[in-house]
DNA sequence: CTGAAAGCGCTTACAG
DNA sequence: CTGAAAGCGCTTACAG
């Protein structure tokens, strides 16, 4: 069942198994440090030597045991990416590219989720950082003294989210937003309304803003719905409230709190798009699905994880890519859920 | 910009900053190794010594490196979950289940993409073994003999694919298919047809086994159409397929699939439930949405997910948990994209 | 019950 | 250019 069978007769050598530098040292007839020069600092060795070790090792598959070369230099070569909720269809797109861009750099990346609330992740990310070289914070709830304090021992990045001092990396609002009112306008809607989601989100607000500006700037009016869980059920939980309104369009703070108005609408015998338009943000999967199918505001999640992450390695010191200075927009994703308005 | 300059003037002392047994030990006036048995081996020690020095270790706030622990014991405390695409909404599910008990072992869980082809996926896992204390291969696309060779080394445990001599945990997926053929039936289908997966797939084939035996015991006619791409476009491009057919109801490998018969179906002017009945496996986010709702034969993907992570435990030697014998199993959920056959 | 020592597999000043 | 030594922070036989 377990391996302890096979090397059980001799005194417990060597745990792991694998080939160490000494093995190789002893094959290349070098000193166990001349192995590990060999292998990290190309160029610094007597070339035939280098050479000598280097196809020893690969002789031998090699890798060296990163808790071993973790101890001396204090680098794990693992990044940790946190995110409140993996079921959040949004945090796909970050996994993705944090994934992708850590690999390329030969890091590890850990996903930590922390469910609860921010006390929890608070727990959840001191566990986690004492092995990471840096973490990327997304979707966090927790407050700015926990993230300061957190940002203080090790590189952080946030994505979505800003705190004095923390870099952040957060695709500008605005471009969408803009693009989505003057949508609604030309389709003939005068009155707008905003549904929030969680009060104290960054994210939320940032939308909102943007939204309120963009309306303003065109003199249509705009309202503020009351705040609602950021989830299907929030959405549908808000119909009354925005029928109640005499808003023709509504904004939700993301795509699953509009598909909620959607369905809720449905249930209701409210049309959608011909009696309400409704429009949301993040394009996740699914809002290209359903019927009517879901306008919305999209940025590249991919793009701002893989960013994110160039942006933590830079601050470890492992600066391979120098470009990443683009801004990062948003876009409009034009649907079925947005029509002209009701006469 | 980085924190060399804190502590650069003094010999560069403590890479990490953080408190080591040394220092509860100088603290608490024990030697080293007492702090470590004290915190290690509850009971072990003299009460009133152990009490004083956890009591130091609280009041230092310190937890062990677990780097510096590793390389010692071998252990790491960290289980790897592989698999080969993160965006499929299947492994939402796996990724939760695992995590959870992951989580409540007082494990890591590194989730590891492997994206590409299974020779890439096989060097991907190469790379990550050696940090872990144990696998967990979902979605996986390598061949036997790499996953066997694996196993050889590290505890391995697969989702939804069996190898010999490999432990693995799948629901059986009898029994849902079995109320999904009988719900087809009672609605007058006299001829169901499969659209299959890859055909490398295990998941797949033992889909398709169980559809046809079900149908089989029915004396239902039952056609398996040619293979196609897991994905929303695979289950388009197979529409012309399976309108050739004369079946009146289709079951695609998974709910992707499925949704691209609907899409396609719907473009091209064939109502479905009322012309053609559509079924699909997984219940993804997304199935519910989508008008029509999907009809989907649904497993407790957390659950497996959990229980596989359990078995790796177990396989380590970390065995807890004394129970995950129940067997599981799948279920229907009925949605609108079944209905009566067309007469 | 606890101390002293050796060792896990690396890295990196320090010499030569 | 390369060797020998010390050390990273733990764990664990081995003594006493």
């Amino acid at each position: 069942m377990v391996d302890s069978s096979d090397l059980a007769g001799q005194q417990r050598r060597r745990p792991s198994g694998a080939p160490t530098i000494y093995d190789i040292a002893e094959r290349a007839g070098v000193n166990p440090s001349t192995v590990s020069r060999a292998l990290n600092q190309p160029g610094r060795l007597n070339a035939a030597t280098e050479a000598r070790i280097r196809a020893v090792a690969a002789a031998l598959n090699f890798h060296a045991n990163p808790m071993a070369r973790a101890l001396p230099t204090g680098r794990t070569h693992t990044l940790a990416l946190v995110v409140a909720d993996i079921t959040n269809p949004v945090v796909f797109g970050i996994i993705r590219g944090a994934e992708r861009a850590a690999a390329e750099a030969g890091y590890t990346l850990v996903i930590a989720e922390s469910q609860e609330s921010g006390e929890v992740e608070a727990a959840t990310i001191e566990r986690v950082a004492q092995s990471v070289d840096g973490l990327v914070l997304a979707t966090t709830r927790m407050a700015d003294v926990d993230i300061t304090r957190i940002a203080a021992r090790k590189p952080v990045v946030l994505i979505n989210r800003a705190t004095d001092g923390v870099p952040h990396v957060a695709p500008s609002v605005e471009p969408g937003v803009d693009a989505l009112v003057e949508h609604l306008v030309s389709l003939g809607h005068r009155h707008i309304a905003f549904l929030p989601g969680p009060t104290a989100s960054w994210t939320s607000a940032r939308r909102q803003d943007a939204l309120v500006s963009a309306c303003q700037r065109r003199a249509v009016r705009v309202g503020v719905l009351e705040a609602s869980t950021p989830t299907i059920a929030g959405g549908e939980a808000a119909l009354p409230a925005i029928t109640d309104s005499t808003a023709t369009a509504v904004v939700g703070f993301n795509d699953l709190m509009a598909m909620g108005v959607v369905q809720a609408a449905r249930a209701a015998g409210i049309h959608v798009p011909a009696q309400l338009s409704v429009a949301g943000f993040d394009d996740i999967f699914g809002s290209a699905l359903m019927v009517p199918g879901l306008t919305t505001v999209r940025a590249d999640l991919a793009q701002a994880g893989e960013r994110a992450v160039m942006t933590v390695l830079r601050n470890i010191g492992v600066s391979h890519e120098a470009g990443g200075e683009e801004e990062l927009v948003t876009s409009l994703v034009v649907r079925q859920s947005t029509g002209p308005a009701p006469v």
